[in-house]
RNA sequence: GCGAAAGUGGCGGAAUUGGCAGACGCGCCGGACUUAGGAUCCGGUAGCCGAAAGGCUAUGGGGGUUCGAGUCCCCCCUUUCGCACCA
């Protein structure tokens, strides 16, 4: 008996794959490639349990790959800038680049020992000048078609993390990293042009069938289209007009009043021309309110002003309301109480008037008697020449009216915005433009990429832009006139690393270009990514963008980078998703050192279907080491005894007991086979190899003690060459199954079975549906619906022949004698179903 | 409020297309081996009735379709997640 000693078969194998360079892989036209991606980390430093599921997910996507016969590409890397790197260097005076270096080379070690198949030569760190000078690339190049662009805007500024944040990156009003209250403030950013691609990464969506559901409809929901018009409402009494945005213009009629945003930049004009300081203070205080307290109820004021409805010539009045979004559609609005149920309880609370102008369903609708906006799609009533007229057809006919009138047209509207990537922090891509007096913003030649970043000394955490501190830095002469000029001082937003650096592993060496259109066109897309759905939106609609404008720039040749996405679950402890601040992180190490890596990774895989959460259980781990020391006990016991034996022909002079033996071999060669590969429930395929070792167990009964076996008891068993064939291909499929899940144990197995070579090089086991079949099938047999008898059938039994057993069964005709059987089916599985009377 | 997913033993979870509900594991109970067992092996383990054979009841609740429903349809309850004035 060998001892099963995981921690020295982790070190030694891991060594092993390293030393041999096992999971390096190159571009090989001759054999079918799997790209194999999690999503890269932020090195924080440390990774709990929690963080590591992912990786072993793919791992065992990976290994399995491997294994049946793909070029596998499976890489990592670091998603290494960022604002904790420098909040830390405010705090603790380290520098970042010192202490991001330290976290990646602590977690590299922690996924190491975990036995991770990396190609580690291809790892990248975003923060490192090789990577993030194709930031600056890909910025250049998107600058010259436009796609990146200056403007003026109010965005959103943390207070705390003394930064602009991204709408994306505000949620509920918060900054989405510190939870701190965002606050409007006006400053000239860098936007990168989502919206151009907007209906492109919409229609997108339909092709990502390998995509949980739940993703595409986040972003579906996220992009936001709706088809609608944009309508000119006069302002009474001046030369200026009101355009509002409306999806309803079927309802034109019952428009009764305009709102405008606080922000609208009308009420600017308003606020100059009116006298009323009273009407200033209200407009000043409207715009002072965040999103979260614009929510609290509908508010609003009347401007004194009113508008043309241009269909029905009628004045309206003009007031502005908290809860119109400036940065949505115009900013403006027609309201239509009757038809929107904002605009209703608007119109309830200040008594504005309220006009019917579509009627849909049995029961007409009434000013009076409404108690809510009728928002259904109906006939038009009192609409002019449009009444009686139904939608959706009168909007089409509407809309082309407005056109030919110059009142208005029909327009698109996405809730999505342009992307905003500067960001007033040191820790991140120069932004590769200088600005000069005299010829404006200049972009850096492509020949003096990378723009570098300047080692700052100290971090204060005050002011906007640490790089503007780096005088020497900052002062550069213009790329264009030579003259004096200052480089930009803010970084790119970190979302711009991740967007492509999928892209990147493909060829991470790269020194021209960011990578060789050759090699992603042979790796890419990404057949499988992991990662957590946190990134449902942010991420992926980013990479999506990117690669889309990476197509049109000429690098790729498609549309979508991933072509199956899995969201993993996370890992709860005492029901809460693990954290330093509570205290309930489990330390990878020491289950390590408790267990060895196979066992928490066999664990991790079995307690859940990946997508699930999983609540951690310290008996759930030792419950998987167990399992591990069974089949190593197994294994051991059997090693020697079944060396060299071919797999095994099982005819007739096969037994009853072998051919079972075989058979569940090799239905569990099916199982597992198609529970990694095509479902994805990574649980049911450890728990149908639980099932062949514990089949394996009642056949040999491998005790550690060496007691005697069922077996071995019988006299001569183990003379014959066919019990020794069927047990070492039964075995050898474990072993060949078990490996993605635990690796190293399955690495130690396979050689003690005398097996040359690793795993990787060895094939997956095949499936033969001859051997699985069994001679004799236990058919299940219901009467009137219960379940009342089992009867033994041949498997290859006729339907007819089927009924014909189960009516002849002694404990069937106990139900039917004296009755009549009014039906007889014979359903899959095979099943006969009886209707008696 | 809108949208999505889910609800199965003491627990985590199985059940692939409508076909034997509870695979596999944890926990628990019993036995074997033992000076000992928290090691290992073997067996049992949804609930109720029964000595047993067996029967009855069970997949959040209520209806329906079907020879047959955890699975499909309708109504309701609960939980989780996402979105939340997007005109």
């Amino acid at each position: 008996m060998t001892d099963f000693r995981p921690q020295q078969l982790d070190k030694k194998w891991q060594q092993q794959w390293a030393s041999s360079k096992t999971f390096e892989v190159d571009e090989d036209a001759s054999r079918t490639k799997f790209y194999c991606l999690e999503m890269f980390a932020y090195p924080s430093g440390y990774a709990h349990v929690g963080h590591l599921r992912n990786y072993i997910i793919g791992d065992v996507m990976a290994r399995a790959k491997w294994m049946r016969g793909f070029n596998v590409l499976h890489p990592f890397g670091w998603d290494a800038f960022g604002l904790p790197a420098e909040n830390a260097a405010i705090k603790t005076g380290t520098h970042p680049e010192t202490s991001t270096l330290e976290n990646i080379a602590h977690m590299k070690g922690q996924l190491q020992r975990l036995g991770i198949s990396y190609a580690w030569e291809r790892e990248i760190a975003t923060c490192l000048p090789e990577y993030y000078k194709f930031n600056q690339w890909i910025f250049l190049k998107m600058l010259e078609r436009g796609l990146a662009y200056r403007k003026r805007s109010t965005v959103n500024w943390c207070p705390s993390c003394n930064t602009v944040l991204a709408n994306e990156q505000v949620i509920d009003g918060a900054c989405w990293r510190c939870g701190t209250i965002v606050v409007a403030r006006d400053l000239e950013q860098w936007f990168f042009r989502i919206t151009q691609y907007a209906d492109e990464l919409l229609e997108g969506l339909e092709s990502l069938t390998g995509w949980p559901e739940k993703v595409v409809v986040m972003q579906r929901n996220w992009i936001g289209r709706s088809e609608g018009a944009r309508v000119t409402f006069p302002v009474a009494g001046t030369d200026a007009a009101i355009e509002v945005f409306t999806t309803r213009i079927d309802t034109i009629y019952g428009a009764t009043f305009v709102l405008l945003a606080p922000e609208h930049p009308i009420v600017d004009r308003f606020v100059k021309e009116s006298a009323d300081a009273a009407f200033r203070e209200r407009v000043a205080s409207f715009r002072a309110l965040d999103r979260e307290a614009r929510r609290d109820g509908k508010e609003g004021f009347d401007t004194g002003r009113s508008a043309l409805n241009p269909f029905t010539g009628e004045e309206v009045p003009i007031w502005i309301a908290n809860f119109v979004l400036a940065e949505y559609g115009t900013g403006a609005i027609m309201a239509v109480p009757a038809h929107d149920q904002r605009d209703f309880e608007f119109a309830r609370k200040y008594t504005l008037p309220i006009r019917v102008a579509v009627q849909a369903g049995n029961e007409a609708v009434t000013v009076e008697t409404m108690t809510e906006a009728s928002t259904n799609y109906g006939r038009l009533v009192d609409s002019g020449d449009y009444t009686g007229q139904e939608a959706p057809a009168v909007i089409t006919r509407m809309i082309a009216d407005a056109g030919k009138r110059g009142i208005g047209t029909g327009e698109v509207q996405y809730r999505l915005k342009d992307w905003g990537i500067s960001r007033q922090r040191y820790w991140g891509t120069p932004i590769p433009v200088v600005h000069c007096e005299k010829d404006g913003v200049v972009p850096v030649p492509y020949t003096d990429l990378p723009v570098e970043l300047p080692k700052i000394a100290t971090f204060t955490g005050l002011g906007d832009s640490p790089l503007a501190q780096a005088s020497e830095w900052v002062n550069v002469k213009c790329p264009a006139c030579g003259g004096p000029a200052k480089r930009e001082t803010d970084t790119m937003d970190t979302f711009v690393d991740s967007s492509w650096y999928f892209l990147r592993f493909c060829d991470p060496g790269n020194t021209e270009r960011p990578f060789d259109p050759a090699a992603a066109a042979y790796w890419m897309p990404v057949d499988f990514y992991v990662g957590g759905v946190e990134h449902a939106i942010l991420h992926l609609l980013y990479s999506r963008f990117f690669t889309r404008v990476l197509r049109d720039i000429g690098l790729v040749d498609f549309d979508e980078p991933f072509t199956r996405l899995l969201t993993q679950g996370m890992v709860l402890n005492n029901g809460a998703v693990m954290s330093k601040s509570k205290g309930n992180v489990v330390d990878p190490d020491d289950m390590l050192a408790k267990y060895g890596a196979d066992a928490l990774r066999l664990y991790v895989m079995f307690v859940a279907p990946p997508e699930k959460e999983i609540e951690w259980s310290d008996a759930g781990l030792e419950g998987s080491f167990r399992f591990l020391v069974r089949v190593w006990r197994l294994v051991d016991h059997w090693a020697e005894t079944i060396g060299g034996e071919a797999i095994p022909e099982c005819g007739d002079d096969c037994t009853d007991t072998e051919r079972a033996v075989r058979r569940k071999a090799h239905e569990t060669i099916r199982r597992v086979t198609t529970d990694i590969e095509d479902r994805m429930h990574l649980n049911t395929a450890v728990s149908s190899l639980m099932e062949l070792v514990n089949e394996l167990y009642s056949f040999s009964d491998g005790t550690a003690r060496g007691a005697p076996t069922r077996v071995e008891a019988q006299v001569g068993v183990m003379e014959r060459t066919q019990t020794i064939a069927v047990l070492r291909e039964a075995i050898d499929a474990l072993v060949l199954m078990i490996s993605p899940f635990a690796p190293h144990t399955a690495e130690e197995l396979w050689h003690m079975l005398g097996h040359a070579g690793g795993l990787a090089a060895a094939k997956w086991p095949s499936f033969d549906p001859k051997v699985a079949r069994a001679d004799q099938v236990v058919v299940p047999v219901q009467i009137n619906g219960k379940l009342r008898a089992r009867v033994k059938a041949p498997a290859d039994a006729s339907e007819d022949q089927l009924s014909e057993i189960a009516l002849a069964d002694a404990t069937v005709r106990t139900y039917t004698t004296g009755k009549t059987i009014r039906k007889v089916v014979v359903g899959k599985g095979p099943l006969v179903s009886l209707v008696v009377q």
